[in-house]
DNA sequence: TTTATATGTCTATACAATTAGACAAATAGG
DNA sequence: CCTATTTGTCTAATTGTATAGACATATAAA
């Protein structure tokens, strides 16, 4: 019943895909093969390769010259994420010589479910913050977090946040001098169409999903973060 | 909820991607909403929910019963896979209860790259020993990994391995008590077709893919990983 | 048994994706 | 200037996708 010769996804956007991975992993530099041979390559017709080709220009990734050939835009390596205990998105950027930004998309409240409860040690019910946040390096968005905070215990944390972009210094005017990653787990998943719009990514864009619970010198849990970073641009750096 | 606009992917695949993913986290369990309620909440008919059901079906997650409703088949939570300094791939399973096993794929010889060389600090040209391993949990595949180590130190590599299945064992029948890994660098992408036979997952599947290198206890480097890890049902760990 | 609710199957129609072929237009190199 | 190469545009035919409606069939509960 299933027709397996297209699994639901068009055949330029495999082509499209495949062609931005290659890019992102620097196999294509400058100019890219011609369209025919492209076609030859992924078996499939010239017409298709040009479809795929278009929507990366759409994306603005590559330039097609008629006459001369398709040309990649930007050398594009990926950037390192570090991640540790003491990770601070900020200092990350910086860091590389780019400079970083905060905005918050949303802010509102919510109750703790059981998993909620179970990671920041609060009863089910109990009233919570929840931000959504998206963090940008050079103007470019790299990384979106919905964040969850004790409302009890940081009040003012949205409006703090608001304010200067960045939860480290939001955490400090609520009194907290420091603070560490316990854990994170990661998976990855296709973005949403919400988090694939604010990371401009294409719409079936591959998102890392970090779940960490950031914790006080006392172990205690501070927030939950599920931070969706953009795959293709992104590579997060794990020192044991 | 999902987009209008076809972006190359069919909208029955966006529909059972978006429940592939509900039953991955667990907001879905039991039995799911009726056809006619998934259409009106996804805003698409229901031959399209119908199709998308199907696929899940396929892939065995779904069984749909005629005047019943349809159940989800495997309470479906990830496994959690630690990585850390030490990890090793047998003890990670087995302390979950699980049998694991490894498999040899596939064994060549090549010849070291500019990338490769930097990383195990050898002459671009130098010959090295390239493995193709498979790893399994419960018979269940969970990730596939290529691994290079350098041909003149460990010259039965391949051998030793396909007689224990265990990189670990292999690397003491070299002569080599004790390892650990230096850094993990993490990315997701689309699985080759390759990969998502060897990992039973769809066409179309996910996988993080873990850049790894491993140092002896003299920070010599020993092997450089590359390992592909099933993203819906592995959840990587990491503990700061 | 009757009814409401589900899934299963069929027909039909409109639109999108893919292939194919032909030719135009720009570019680079003898 | 001529030629080979490459991107750009057009028409046409075929296959895949999505919607719509009608009805069959199985299940559980009143």
């Amino acid at each position: 019943m299933l027709d397996d010769r297209s699994g639901g996804i068009a055949r330029w956007r495999r082509v499209a895909d495949a062609l931005r991975q290659e890019i992102a992993d620097g196999s294509l530099i400058d100019r890219i093969p011609p369209e025919s041979r492209l076609a030859q390559r992924f078996g499939v017709n010239r017409h298709t390769v040009r479809r795929a080709i278009a929507a990366l220009a759409d994306e603005g990734l590559l330039r097609a010259e008629q006459g001369r050939g398709t040309f990649v835009n930007r050398p594009a390596e990926r950037l390192a994420y570090p991640v540790g205990a003491r990770t601070r998105f900020s200092e990350n950027i910086a860091r590389q010589q780019r400079e970083p930004g905060g905005r918050l998309i949303k802010a509102d409240q919510v109750t703790a479910d059981a998993r909620l409860a179970s990671i920041l040690e609060c009863r089910v019910g109990a009233p919570l913050h929840r931000l959504e946040t998206l963090h940008v390096a050079d103007g470019v968005p790299l990384s979106v977090s919905t964040s969850w905070f004790l409302l009890e215990r940081f009040p003012n944390i949205v409006q703090d946040y608001a304010e200067s972009g960045s939860i480290t210094r939001a955490l400090e005017a609520a009194g907290l001098s420091d603070y560490r990653r316990r854990e994170t787990r990661l998976t990855a998943e296709r973005a949403t169409p919400n988090d694939a719009q604010a990371l401009s990514l294409s719409p079936d864009g591959l998102v890392m999903v970090a779940r960490a619970v950031d914790i006080d010198l006392e172990n205690r849990p501070i927030q939950a973060l599920r931070t969706r970073f953009s795959a293709d641009w992104i590579e997060l750096v794990f020192r044991h």
